[in-house]
DNA sequence: TATATTTAAGACAAATAAGTCTGAAATAAA
DNA sequence: TTTATTTCAGACTTATTTGTCTTAAATATA
């Protein structure tokens, strides 16, 4: 698996903001339902989201999440590292520690090449842009693929 | 984690054999320790790659495993969908179950191509190919680098 | 002020992955 | 035949990820 289901999650929220007005918060419960993500599960991966400032929260009536700017012209790459971490671009494939110029696992160097591929693709387009692409084409953002942005 | 920890093992494990003589069994206690892999996690793995005739095995005194005629032209690709199975190169990289061509989601087409790289760079070479490399590189299939093919 | 709504925080539970252990079966050699 | 060595099979434990629940804190509105 390429990305934890956290990570997914907190992308396709991402995608969900993103293609909202930048100024309407929306609960993390209008969220889960239309994204058919666990509610809870959902509240505790934007909290990450939040922390890092990708995100902007506010309790109460009519609170709820909405993107930063910051988290609007973040690219998915972004995300995948704000929840993830950095290891999927910066780890040997086959998991050894010293592995590297000096003295490569076999897969280095093909390693290197291809990883950077995933990370263009992660960061070729923002989170808005893509959402935009997304309600243009009506990309599917769920499981059903009922949701419409 | 592109690869699970059973994968990498067994990935590693098939790499040390291919550059054996085809007809020589070495016990999995010399893999373990050579490899520095768990003794008894290393055998279920490697049972699996025998279930699946990429390796032979044999019991007893000067028993061991080796790589079958299929394993030695295998490429690191069957190896990696023989013990992770196929669903990095089959599933939506978002876990949509419903992606496809029809109703694709929003990372479908950029995926598609990555991950064909990823594929293009998994069965590039066989396993003694590659094992004939890190022999004349010397490249680390271990922690510590150590080892020597 | 009291109530309802929302996120924050963290404990808890379930599922999966990773790793360990024991005993059985096969085999070679004394 | 007995013993030692090895893989095979499967139970078991531990760690990590995923998912659930409860309570607290903040806030709007009646």
């Amino acid at each position: 698996m390429l990305l934890s289901k956290s990570c997914v999650y907190g992308v396709r929220a991402s995608l969900y903001l993103a293609s909202k007005k930048p100024e309407d918060f929306h609960s993390i419960r209008e969220l889960s339902e239309d994204l058919e993500i666990s509610f809870h599960f959902l509240t505790k991966i934007l909290q990450q989201l939040t922390a890092q400032q990708f995100m902007e929260s506010y309790k109460g009536p009519n609170g709820g999440v909405k993107l930063s700017n910051k988290g609007r012209e973040a690219t998915l790459l972004d995300i995948v590292i704000a929840i993830d971490g950095p290891s999927l671009f910066t780890e040997c494939v086959l998991g050894l520690p010293g592995c590297g110029l000096n003295k490569p696992c076999p897969l280095h160097e093909s390693w290197s090449t291809t990883r950077t591929e995933i990370k263009e693709m992660l960061k070729k387009t923002t989170l808005v842009q893509m959402s935009t692409e997304g309600k243009a084409k009506s990309l599917r953002l769920t499981e059903n693929g009922n949701f419409l942005w």
